[in-house]
DNA sequence: GTCCTATCGTTGGGATGCCCAATGAAATGG
DNA sequence: CCATTTCATTGGGCATCCCAACGATAGGAC
C-alpha cells in the first residue's frame, strides 16, 4: 500500500478538488449562456426552494460570505431576477423572493446545469453515479467527528 | 426519481465541492503547523517526486497559474525547502529541486496530511474509501469525452 | 420600563486561486 | 538567418474566503 498513494495527486482531497474544479468549470460555462455565475445561480436556486428567505439564512444554508452575498443580491436584483422585501415580522431582514423573470431564468438554468452535471459524471455508469452521490453524501453529512483523529476510526467495527 | 435533484445542494457539482471544501479546509489547518499553506505542500509534494523538474512543468502537473508558481517558489525558496537551479541542457528553465530541509518538511507535512485525509473519509468504512477513490479517479481521468471521439486531436504530433 | 447580548445587512481590508495578456531570453525548426 | 514556440516573470482583473467593524433591531433578564 505504500507505492500507491504516494502522489500528492492520488490523495482524497486532491483528486476531490480537481474533479469538483472540473465541475465547477462545466456547470458555470453552462449557465454563462443565461449570463449568470455560479454563484449566482446557486443563490437563484436556493432562494426559489426556500421561499422568502433572509439573507442571513441563504448565507449559511450555502455557506457563502454574507459580504459576497450582498453583492450577489445586488446584481440578481438589479437583473430583476430576485426581490428585496423588508420583512415586517423582523425589521433587520430582508425577505428575499424570486421574481418570475428568475423563475423563468432559473428554469432554463436549471437543465443547463443538470447537463452539465450530467456531462461530469458520464464517465460513470448510471449506478455508478449514485455510487458516488451517496458515498460523498455520507461524507458531506457527517459534521462534527468530534474528537480529533486519534482514536475513533476503526476501534468500533460492527457499525457499518 | 424526479424530485431528488431539485435542490441545488444535492446536485453532483455543489455536492463534491463542500467535501472539497472541507477536505482543503482539514488538510491546510492540519499542515499548518509546517507552516505550508495546501498549494505549498502540493509543489513540495510534486517537486519531489517529480525530481528536479521546471517550473512549467509543475505548473501543467497541478494545474497551477504560472503567475502563483513563481510566488509559491519564491516562498518555498526563501524557507530553504526547494532549491532553483538553471538548467544547463536549456537555459530557459529552473531545474527545481528539494533541499533536506524540504525532504524532513514534506515528511512531517505528508503524515498531517494523510490524518487529514483519513479523516475527511472517516465516515467511509476502508471499502467504500476505496470505491469512492476509485469512482472518483474514473471522473477525473475522464478527460474529453465531449464530442464523440473526435479523432481530430491525434493529428497534431508536429510540435516537434 | 432599562440593560445586555445577539443577530441582520452592510462595508472594509486582506489573502488566495484562477484567467487573460505581455515581456525578454532562449530553444527549435525550416 | 528567421519565424515560432516555450520559459520565467510581471501585471491586471475577478471571485472566493476570512476577520473585523458599524448602525439598526430583536430578545431576554432584571
Amino acid at each position: 500500500m505504500s507505492s500507491a498513494l504516494q502522489h500528492i495527486q492520488s490523495l482524497p482531497t486532491w483528486l476531490i478538488g480537481r474533479v469538483a474544479s472540473r465541475g465547477r468549470s462545466l456547470v458555470g460555462d453552462a449557465i454563462a449562456a443565461e449570463g449568470l455565475k455560479l454563484m449566482h445561480h446557486a443563490v437563484l436556486a436556493a432562494t426559489a426552494e426556500y421561499g422568502p428567505v433572509a439573507q442571513a439564512d441563504l448565507g449559511r444554508r450555502l455557506a457563502i460570505d454574507p459580504k459576497d452575498m450582498v453583492g450577489m443580491l445586488n446584481h440578481l436584483q438589479q437583473a430583476g431576477l430576485v426581490l428585496r422585501t423588508p420583512d415586517p415580522a423582523d425589521r433587520r431582514k430582508n425577505a428575499v423572493t424570486v421574481t418570475p423573470k428568475g423563475t423563468a431564468v432559473l428554469a432554463r438554468c436549471g437543465r443547463l446545469a443538470a447537463s452539465a452535471n450530467a456531462e461530469l459524471l458520464s464517465p460513470l455508469s448510471p449506478d455508478e453515479q449514485r455510487q458516488l452521490m451517496a458515498l460523498l453524501t455520507r461524507v458531506h453529512e457527517a459534521p462534527s467527528h468530534p474528537r480529533s483523529s486519534a482514536r475513533a476510526d476503526s476501534t468500533a467495527p460492527s457499525t457499518h
